[in-house]
DNA sequence: TCGTCAAGTCAGCATCCGCTTACATGTCGA
DNA sequence: TCGACATGTAAGCGGATGCTGACTTGACGA
């Protein structure tokens, strides 16, 4: 595990670990205050390092947004990769990788955080991120993505994936109470409730 | 009525027309563009009037932002007031607030109420309208604010506006495909089936 | 007709941001 | 030991952005 990666200790000298590093703060000032609020300048001070080496390691701003949009999409076909459940199961997962990591290092939550760069390329990974991971969901819940009767099914995976949305951005982005400062354990309850109907329902 | 303020038209030398023009056009690039994103310029370029009548009308940009989330929340305020309803009908009205046509002001409204500005005082404004909302659609479900028991419906109600919130974003935001060109009708199915299960329940 | 004042404009300052160029420094093989 | 190369730094440029103060224009009453 290449992990601490963004300590303070930083030994220099490594420029993998520095990459990892940068990617690390990038996506987190990214997820936690948008794009264009986020400065080069921050990220590099996050790390300790100094900023000319984001444009030397991803040529531009864009570039290392869109490194940590590939980084959060490989990371997510990781670990959906691990096999296909019930939905149930998948209910669960979404539940728990939305409402723990606090600090914001969940690659779902970040996903879902993006909001959009003004950078086409970087939004574009972005939109087919989301949609992949769309599909994955319907995937999950049974269908097979060539049937033409799962458009609707897609409808309703986005729609799960727009609520949990919604709740990571009003708990970490707005603060608003009671939603923020709820546990994980009371959000369980009534978001499986939502997203069984959503995800789990019977091919109505 | 006193609509269409920001025609092109803008016969000039009418305070309080610049001033609701304005506060339009702001809150369109608020809540499409974010707030860092949006600048002084473009605004009163859309509005077809010089930059410092920004200054010289609202102080600030932040000023500007903060006018936007009140006039926004005036505006949802009046429109919950009419008389509280049954669940079924505030889960109707929620819908149709959210999904109408993408050039009304409608959603935009409620995008708006995601996008932090960094000023604090335009941020706890957000954060109260949103928590008034909030209050209001449990209301709706027929509790009583006082009571102790309320706590997890307001919870449920945070949820579902949280869902809401998400089908905007993702819709209008991020252009997601398939929900961003899904029609209203398509949507509404889904959501209603989730909106009630947290805004109907039977007290549980 | 003309003075007054609000409504709106103009030009520019200070600052920040992304990015580049030239330079310093640590590491390692010959 | 030393040169070569990769890693990291310092300084600054060009442009955009928020904001300001002095100015112009138009409406209206005496």
């Amino acid at each position: 595990m290449t992990d601490a990666d963004d300590e303070i200790v930083r030994s220099g000298r490594d420029a993998e670990g520095t990459k990892r590093a940068l990617v690390r703060a990038a996506r987190r000032r990214f997820a936690t205050e948008g794009y264009r609020a986020t400065t080069v300048r921050q990220i590099a001070a996050d790390v300790g390092v100094n900023v000319a080496l984001i444009n030397r390691y991803f040529v531009s701003k864009d570039g290392l947004f869109e490194a940590c949009m590939l980084r959060t999409s490989d990371e997510l076909a990781t670990r959906s990769q691990a096999r296909a459940s019930t939905p149930a199961e998948v209910i669960e997962r979404l539940i728990v990788h939305a409402l723990n990591a606090p600090n914001g290092d969940d690659p779902l939550q970040l996903l879902l955080l993006l909001r959009s760069s003004g950078d086409e390329n970087a939004d574009r990974i972005r939109r087919r991120t989301l949609e992949h991971f769309t599909r994955k969901l319907a995937g999950a819940s049974g269908w097979s993505p060539d049937d033409p009767a799962t458009q609707p099914v897609l409808l309703k995976a986005q729609l799960a994936i727009a609520t949990m949305l919604g709740v990571v951005m009003l708990r970490t982005s707005a603060a608003v109470e009671p939603v923020a400062s709820a546990t994980a354990e009371e959000l369980a309850g009534p978001l499986r409730e939502a997203l069984r109907v959503l995800l789990d329902d019977q091919r109505s």
